[in-house]
DNA sequence: TATATATATCGCAATATTACGATATTGAAT
DNA sequence: ATTCAATATCGTAATATTGCGATATATATA
């Protein structure tokens, strides 16, 4: 037990929550603000922004970049990170397939 | 440690991002999608259609219950639940100002 | 070459989540 | 009143996540 049974849902299901999960993180989402705001940044403007360790917004970079949604690129020392324009838009159109829907009218409520 | 240190977000940052973690899980994925095609169900009709125990079931509903998402009414010896159209519609909104933005360009990658 | 800077990774402790059996609780039917 | 059916809640085991210090790695600079 306390493991998701995911062999019991449909993939886009799996597919959807996971990235869902991903940008369930407070973190996360600032993350992406701060750099849709900027343009770009390396991991060490984050650490001085949100004032989480160094290991910790590694880790959180790490998360964002397993689903494709921000790339990094090294840069002399530092690695710039950017958003994924591909990715982004794939997720914008997954979403809005998914919370765009026409909810019908209540049948009990 | 392990625990989000939720105090050095935004208030709009740590809302988005309990919303989007509620809805990272296949089974409340599912779950959603069911209710609205369905337009409405019962705790049973999901335990059957998942597979998942009816405490789990259960549990699932109750945190979607507590975003406001969906709603249950009680029907005789069941429950029927369907989705909050205010809180969809809230949700919708909610989730296209943030994923709906346009990035800019690259500039490092 | 030595040192400083930036990032990634490892290992760990604290906490949260997931799933489920057992057990209430509540209303319907007999 | 008793039984059945549907749901909620409690307690618990297994697992996942969060955050961080310590350390490794890689590049720039003195």
């Amino acid at each position: 037990m306390g493991v998701t049974k995911t062999e019991i849902y449909k993939d886009e299901q799996n597919k959807l929550a996971s990235l869902l999960k991903v940008l369930g993180h407070p973190a996360r989402i600032a993350i992406l603000q701060y750099i849709i705001n900027q343009k770009a940044c390396i991991c060490n403007d984050l650490v001085e922004e949100l004032g989480l360790a160094q290991a910790t917004i590694s880790q959180h970079l790490k998360e964002l970049k397993s689903i494709g949604i921000i790339q990094g690129s090294i840069e002399g020392k530092s690695v710039c990170y950017c958003i994924e324009e591909k990715a982004w838009k794939d997720f914008q159109e997954e979403f809005n397939t998914f919370f765009n829907q026409d909810v019908k009218v209540n049948q009990c409520c």
